[in-house]
Order: structure tokens, then C-alpha cells, then sequence
DNA sequence: GATAATCCAGAAAGCGGTTTCGTTGTTTTT
DNA sequence: AAAAACAACGAAACCGCTTTCTGGATTATC
């Protein structure tokens, strides 16, 4: 029912070898030949097979995504998808398709082993998406010949690059604004200390607070166990056990921030009346919630499209590693309480 | 770098169709050179190239996901996407890794040939996502050799199905609950008259009020032009400059549930106390509004893995069209009045 | 002990393209 | 007018794997 090249090539009555160069733009075929083939090519609706084409060529015009880590990011992280989302049209553009890896064990060994599934399916290409406790495997992809591209995961393959926002910079733009609402006593709500994010972001943090001569209790310092609504509950829920609380918190990632003000709420503790709280992502969820959710944008459409950009470079130019840092922005909103004081 | 199979026949001194044999257990070898060759395997790392495979056996181990339509559906549908990573999940469990085609224009033609492109890559299976304008080349598809599963779209083809939740059984269950709470003046605001759900809804809300003979004041029936806040909010304005308002609404999806609550508030009028609301889909959000939205759960994980079920039953069974109808689930929280009322 | 059945394994064609290299006929150069 | 250059196309090998068919070795059967 569907042509292949040899059908095209009878019907044109020229060879197999004609048909293919007028398909990849070879320049030794006449205007005639060429424009009487493409019709015929219109006409039937032929599309040449990519698992021939990918055999022959090595390369499949397809890019592998692969959510790395063990640890819960999925489709349904509210982050990276919009980042993928951003992506994923992109690289549309640029005239790839995406192909998904399952998590899920591989037929063949124990473990995942990205490197191999990229192997067999010529990707051209790969994005990795970051999670927590990453496997020794997305390494062995780094350092391979595949190009990659990391977001929020710093490859440092020969083929690889990586995209993150300004993680630094996000802290110090934070504490200028607490600073400047009039806030002296600051705290911070972290991933786990094995998130390196997490652990830059405090640490801009730290250095904002000492730039700034605020004072620096270890108290208002609490990490969770990954950037989820839940850990940043329970995670507020021990800073409030501890008594002291800070006037303002910075949390790393907009669903602690909400996990925190429901912890905080359920003490009736006032957000940001008597603790002022700053997310971090601008997720959609921040337009939700009451109070408003201030917090830092990450540009995560410049993020997919560079990654895209990124990543279609390194393919088609292997120009070496290469890392972009994305400017993130503050959003004020209501939760950080600049609007009560008409600063907004 | 790489070995292919080649590789692997040369090393263990056997041929190259013994060793596909073993990778495909076929019955004609011994267990010796069995266990000799999968040893073999083993150490190098072999995995068979996935094109080489397509080519030779015209199933590729890929499904090929399409978000259909022109409009706006893509990853950062709140239900959709958790609709998809729940199949993606499952397809996993089964063997298989999903392709994503980019709803860029397709290089050879000016508009998005799904079928062709499927052909293309030899998937074995699509999932079809819903939206709204399907695209003529949907049908196509559809009444293809290639099995389809559609998500909230009505496939018709010999080798497809669909699955979608109970949208008639939805409204009953919450007129139902409106009645219960002693609203007797209801209203519904759905997406564009073209979304076939967004009817299915409506009409089963109708029907519910002429059941229990409730009034049916058309004022009280808005339409907005798609799912989205946007159209939410929009429309709610449309129903409140209409002067009389119904006692309480339901609202064809969550967002337009949120949106319809940001026009009432913006409007000072109280959710639930003056106009109670209900939306559908249970997404995320619902947890971080102010009420909370009461809303009909669908049962994305559900949906989702069905959907790959069915797929891989079409997909190696060819077993006819088949549908599935998922029970809907109404989860009460604030917005439709009942915890004030202390029936929660 | 001859024949049939069974077990294993390999040869080879084929899947649908790409690409190198050669061939032919035409044009240009001198 | 002969030589050189060029334009346009095709033959054929190859990419890595599957699968049918064939055949030799071993075992079972009479």
C-alpha cells in the first residue's frame, strides 16, 4: 500500500539511485528529471522510510529525551515540561522528532542503559532532563560520541553542553528584595543537599546575606528531600518545631514554597503578614494560590529553545562543550508582601 | 565502536543468523551455543540496531503519540499530560518507546500528513490526544492499517478504539450534589459548541435537571471557546453582566472553573456563598485555589493505561474497534459548598 | 545396518534506502 | 577535429538485521 523508492523510480522510469539524489538535493540531476520526479513523489504521497534511511546514514533525525535519575520527573513535573514543551517545538522547527526512552527496566540488562538505547536507535542527538540520584549510565552518554545537552545537569562530556538559569543569581535577587521590602531575618527551604541546584542556590544565598551584612542562622536553613509540595510541608512543618522562624523564606522551587505556606497556614502563621515566602520556577500553580506567589522566573522557553539551539549546533558543527546560563527574573506577586507596602 | 551483529557471530565463531536466532529466541539452537552467544552479549554491550530490525521486520517497537488538532493542546495540558505519562508508564512496562512528531510543518508538505509520517517510522501504534479542529489528516490515520487509540476522540477506523471518561454520567453526579446542598437554579459553562465532550457534558446536565425537575434557564448556559482559564474567566464575565446568576455552576473543565472564580471575585461575589462551582478533570491546581475546587475527578491513570492496554491488544491481536467508558469520581472540596454545610 | 526423523547451524535473499564510481553523450576548449 | 571537461544518470555495494531454505550430523526406527 506504500510506496518505496522503487516504486517511485519505475514510475518516473529512472533508477533507485536518481530518486534518491533528487530527495537529498544532489546536484548532478537535471531541472527536468528533478521537478518530473518530485511530482510524481506529491502525487503518490511517498515519504522515504526512516529505518532505511537511518540504516544507510546513521542518522535517524530523531532526538532521545531522557528524564534522568531515579527520582520522580516525569511528564507531569510542571518545570520541565514547559521547558520540553518549549523544546520540543523548536527542534520541530529544526526538522527533528523526539523519541521518549521508558524509564522502565530494559529487555536486555538490569539496569537502564541510555547509552545503549541511543545506539539502537541512531539518535542523532539527546536531551537530558535532570533528576536526583542520576545513574552512572547517563555518563557513560555524556562522555560518548552522542551529542547531549543537560538542562539543570552540568554535562561535561567532549559532545555534550548544558542550560541552566543563573542559580546564583537568583538568591541575590531574592535577599535585594526582601532586603529592600525591609526584611532582615531570612531563611532559606532547599531540595536535598545532593541537589547541586539546590546547593548553589543557598549558597548565592549565604553570600547575598553576608554582602549584605544579614545575619546567617543555621536555623532558617533546612533542606528537604527533593523539590516536591510535600517535602516543602514537612519541610516548613520542622522550622516552625524549631520555634524561631525568619521573616522571609526563599524557597527553591515553587511547590515547596506551596508545601511551605500550607504548613504555615495550618498554623495559622500569615503569609506573607508574618512570614514573607519567595518561590522559585513561576509555574503556572503560582497564579493560584492565595497569597499570589511571588517567585523568580526561569525563562524556561528561552531554556528549551537554547537547549534546542544548543543541541542542533553540536550535532551539525561538533563545536566542543559549551554551557548557556539563562537570567532569571522576579515576579512579584502577592506572597512576598511587596504590594501591601505599595511597592509593587 | 559499536559491535553489531556481526561483531558478536565473528566473536563467538558461529554465523549471523544464529546469533539473531538466540536474540529472537528461535527454537532451532542448542542450549550450549545459546548460553555461549547471550554470554557474549553480555560483556559487549550489544544491542541490535533498531533500524536494522524496522527495516527487516516492518515493526519498529515504537508508538508514535500525536496531539491532534491546531489548537493549544500540547505538554502543559494539566490532563492530558498526566493522561500521557500514565500510558507512557504502561507502554513501557510492554516494551515500547513513544515517538513524539512535532506539529511543525511536515519538510515534504505544506500540511501535517500524520499517516505518512507514521509510515515513515514504521510505528506499530498512535495515540491520539485530543483537541480541538481536527485536521483532515486525522481521519486518515484512523482508517489506516496502523492501530490507533484515541484519548477523548472518537476513532472509528477497523483497527482503532478510543477511551474517554463516562462525560454523561459526569453531569449527573453533579447536578446530583447540587441538588443535595439544595441548589436548585444551575447553570454550565463549557468549551466552543464544536468540542463534542464539552456537549456530551452539557446535554447530560440537561437532561439531569429535567430529571429532577430543575428549571433550564438558558441564560444560565454559556459557552466560552475552549477549556482554557481564559475562556473561563471570559465567559464568566459574559454571565455576570447578564445580571441573574444561577445558585451554582459547573464548569466543563478545572481551568474553566478557575477562571470562572477569578471574574466572581473579581466581581466580589463569594465562592461557594453566593454562586457555588464545580469544575472537571481534577488536575493539580485544584489543591491551590481559594476554595478549593470541587471537581469530577477523571481517572487519568486509569485512561492512561488502558489506553495502552488497548493499543498493545490492537496492535498484536488486531482485534476490532473497541471504547472505553471510565467511571468519573466526584472529589468535594470548598468551592461547591458542602464542608459548610457539613456535608463533606 | 540402512533409512527416516530430528537437531543445529549456516547461506543467502531481502528490507528500503544512500553513495561511490563508472558510463554515456554532449559541450567546450585549443 | 581531437582532446578535455562536463552534465546526467545508473549499477552495485553496503547499512545491520530477519527468515526461509538447505544440508550435515546425530539419533531413532525397523
Amino acid at each position: 500500500m506504500a510506496y518505496n523508492i522503487k516504486d517511485i523510480a519505475k514510475i518516473a522510469g529512472v533508477s533507485v539511485s536518481t530518486v534518491s539524489k533528487i530527495i537529498n538535493n544532489y546536484s548532478d540531476i537535471s531541472e527536468d528529471t528533478k521537478t518530473r520526479v518530485q511530482q510524481i513523489i506529491k502525487e503518490t504521497g511517498y515519504t522515504p522510510s526512516n529505518s532505511a534511511k537511518t540504516l544507510a546514514t546513521k542518522s535517524s533525525n530523531l532526538i532521545g529525551v531522557i528524564f534522568a535519575g531515579m527520582l520522580n520527573v516525569d511528564f507531569t513535573h510542571p518545570f520541565f515540561i514547559e521547558v520540553l514543551n518549549s523544546f520540543k517545538k523548536q527542534m520541530g522547527l529544526l526538522g527533528y522528532d523526539l523519541i521518549f526512552f521508558s524509564n522502565e527496566k530494559f529487555q536486555s540488562g538490569d539496569t537502564n542503559d541510555y547509552l545503549a538505547r541511543c545506539l539502537h536507535f541512531n539518535v542523532d542527538g539527546c536531551l537530558l532532563i535532570s533528576g536526583q540520584e542520576l545513574e552512572t549510565s547517563i555518563s557513560e552518554l555524556d562522555n560518548s560520541s552522542i551529542p547531549c545537552i543537560g538542562v539543570d545537569l552540568k554535562l561535561s562530556g567532549d559532545n555534550s553542553g548544558y542550560i541552566m538559569s543563573d542559580n546564583f543569581k537568583m538568591s541575590t535577587k531574592v535577599v535585594e528584595h526582601f532586603y529592600l521590602l525591609g526584611y532582615r531575618e531570612l531563611g532559606y527551604i532547599g531540595s536535598s543537599s545532593e541537589s547541586e541546584i539546590s546547593n548553589i542556590r543557598e549558597s548565592g544565598f549565604r553570600k547575598a546575606l553576608e554582602d549584605l551584612g544579614l545575619p546567617i542562622n543555621e536555623n532558617w536553613f533546612l533542606n528537604g528531600s527533593n523539590f516536591f509540595e510535600a517535602s516543602g510541608y514537612e519541610t516548613m512543618r520542622r522550622m516552625i518545631a524549631n520555634g524561631n522562624l525568619p521573616r522571609a523564606i526563599f524557597a527553591a522551587s515553587d511547590q515547596l514554597a506551596i508545601g511551605a505556606m500550607r504548613a504555615l497556614k495550618e498554623s495559622s502563621i500569615t503569609v506573607p503578614g508574618t512570614v514573607a515566602i519567595i518561590g522559585c520556577d513561576d509555574i503556572e500553580a503560582c497564579n493560584y494560590t492565595t497569597p499570589l506567589l511571588t517567585t523568580i522566573k526561569q525563562n524556561k522557553d528561552k531554556i528549551g529553545r537554547l537547549a534546542a539551539l544548543m543541541l542542533y549546533d553540536l550535532i551539525n558543527n561538533q563545536s566542543g562543550t559549551s554551557s548557556f546560563s539563562v537570567e532569571p527574573e522576579l515576579i512579584i506577586r502577592e506572597s512576598c508582601g511587596a504590594s501591601e507596602r505599595g511597592l509593587v
